[in-house]
DNA sequence: AAATAGAGCCTACAAGTGTAGTCTATAATT
DNA sequence: AATTATAGACTACACTTGTAGGCTCTATTT
């Protein structure tokens, strides 16, 4: 049961998995729209003039191929849906980058990140309730 | 005053400044050794049969090519010191894996680290005097 | 001095990534 | 129906990264 070692997901195609991401999070709910998920001229509007239509077609398409999306043609302009959710992503990210960086320590990293600052004064109070809860 | 924008240090290259680092802490302090850097095949050695020499080779030019490393090319075989220091590049790997993937907010991914467990009961009780300290 | 071994330099090459041009099919408009 | 605007497919190309082969130079051994 081991899992087909696909590429990760590169920089400018996570930018584009956020993007699917939100747009599910919002259909979440709203059955009323028939729609699945988001296409890409929907995607062009919301990235701006960040990139050619090429470009992100491309990126779609890899996306497709390393199996981090479906595409859903019966419509057009097609619809990709996320394969996998964020939550998942995000823990394997970060799995990859403790290895990388910190050979695994979590301990040392999450340290690095709280005193190198930027949580706010509400995150601070979350994460020591959270800490409490672990003992 | 702006840096030079240059390439990130790649997951293999990693590999390699944590030795060039690693040897440099070990070597502080005693400056009986006449010893600058790391040299080719004491890294080999440190590495075992994971590259061919000129893999590695490779690796530490490209490093230079960076500016991640100086050589030394007085001595036979060549010395290799870094040029940043490992907190430095950890604050760097730091703030990019952030943006990439929170969208730069410490706390929701910090929480997740947390959450996602890997801490020791020292590394709770660290991080907790730590949260303490900032009120 | 000739042979050998290891260090350093240069070159290569495939896979992955960022970026976009071309062509075709299809849908909307005149 | 002819024209035009798009979406999608395919192709291209430069740069990065992982990985290593060859050649040369120098130091060591016979």
């Amino acid at each position: 049961m081991e899992r087909e070692k696909v590429n990760r997901i590169s920089d400018s195609e996570w930018q584009i998995m956020e993007q699917v991401w939100a747009y599910r999070a919002n259909i979440e709910g709203d059955r009323s729209i028939g729609s699945l998920g988001i296409t890409q001229p929907c995607l062009m509007a919301l990235l701006g003039d960040k990139w050619n239509k090429n470009t992100v077609h491309t990126f779609l398409k890899r996306l497709c191929d390393k199996g981090y999306l479906k595409v859903v043609k019966e419509t057009s302009p097609h619809q990709y849906v996320p394969l996998i959710s964020r939550e998942d992503c995000e823990r394997e990210e970060r799995q990859s980058f403790l290895d990388r960086v910190y050979q695994g320590s979590a301990g040392r990293m999450v340290t690095a990140f709280v005193r190198d600052g930027g949580l706010s004064e509400k995150e601070v109070a979350e994460l020591r309730k959270l800490l409490e809860g672990l003992q």
